[in-house]
DNA sequence: TTCACTGCAAAACGTTTGCAAACAG
DNA sequence: CTGTTTGCAAACGTTTTGCAGTGAA
């Protein structure tokens, strides 16, 4: 619904490597994770610029911010719907792909009077790792 | 499992005013909105130790933290398991007693091998004063 | 007398902004 | 030329910390 197609060739080369930044990490990257990495491939960005560009990114839906617990944002090069679990002893956090049945987003939705543009779960525990 | 009983009456002045503006309130706080209420109560309370009692409450499990979108933390008075609901527009918050099947919950263990500590889903939408 | 808690100020942290210079169309 | 984007530095809002002083058991 309405949204604008976007030619990635199109881009700057700083949101190029940002993006591509993202796109090649296996895991989810905090805005100076990205720095970090983007300054390899582009040693003259800057912090600004590569706040800005995520900030692009994310506006222009072809990266997802996610915001758990207190720490700071993560950046998921993954943008359709899904949900995430975080492992309270290490912070690792792991896509999941999840069918949330119909009947619990009606009745959400039933229940607060909102109109639902987005859902997610969000289930914290340990990982296998942390288990031992 | 474990947890240590509280006594309320036992807890400082501050702490017990940090408790009661939490619980009188009908929306949910942040640090700075119950700083401003308990001075009210207690007007030689300090910032530091509103969030060193918030902190120390959320840890007796007498409150919850909410951490949803960028902003700042929010202060639950409900700490038995439930679900939240963001309107994108005005920001504001609401309670929701979800049921979410147990095959969701044993299906997202599965897939991500982490052993559950708790989940919450988010809903994300327009509430129906923002939907005009 | 002990030890936890308070209040204050300063620091830390993640993020955003103002602005002049650089760049692309 | 015009508008957009960059890089820098400084500011911002939120939260945490170090530390001396207070207060309760």
């Amino acid at each position: 619904m309405g949204r604008r197609e976007i030619d990635i060739s199109g881009l700057t080369k700083q949101r190029k490597a940002v993006l591509s930044v993202v796109r090649d990490a296996g895991e989810h990257l905090t805005a100076n994770d990205v720095f970090m990495r983007a300054r390899v491939i582009l040693p003259s960005i800057s912090f600004a610029t590569v706040y800005n560009s995520l900030r692009f990114l994310k506006d222009e839906g072809l990266l997802k911010e996610i915001h758990l617990g207190g720490g700071p944002v993560q950046y998921d090069k993954l943008t359709s719907r899904h949900d995430h679990a975080i492992c309270d002893s290490c912070g690792r956090v792991v896509d999941l792909h999840l069918e949330i049945p119909n009947s619990v987003t009606a009745a959400a939705e039933n229940a607060s009077g909102f109109r639902t543009k987005s859902f997610e779960l969000i289930l914290r525990g340990l990982c296998s790792d942390c288990r031992e």
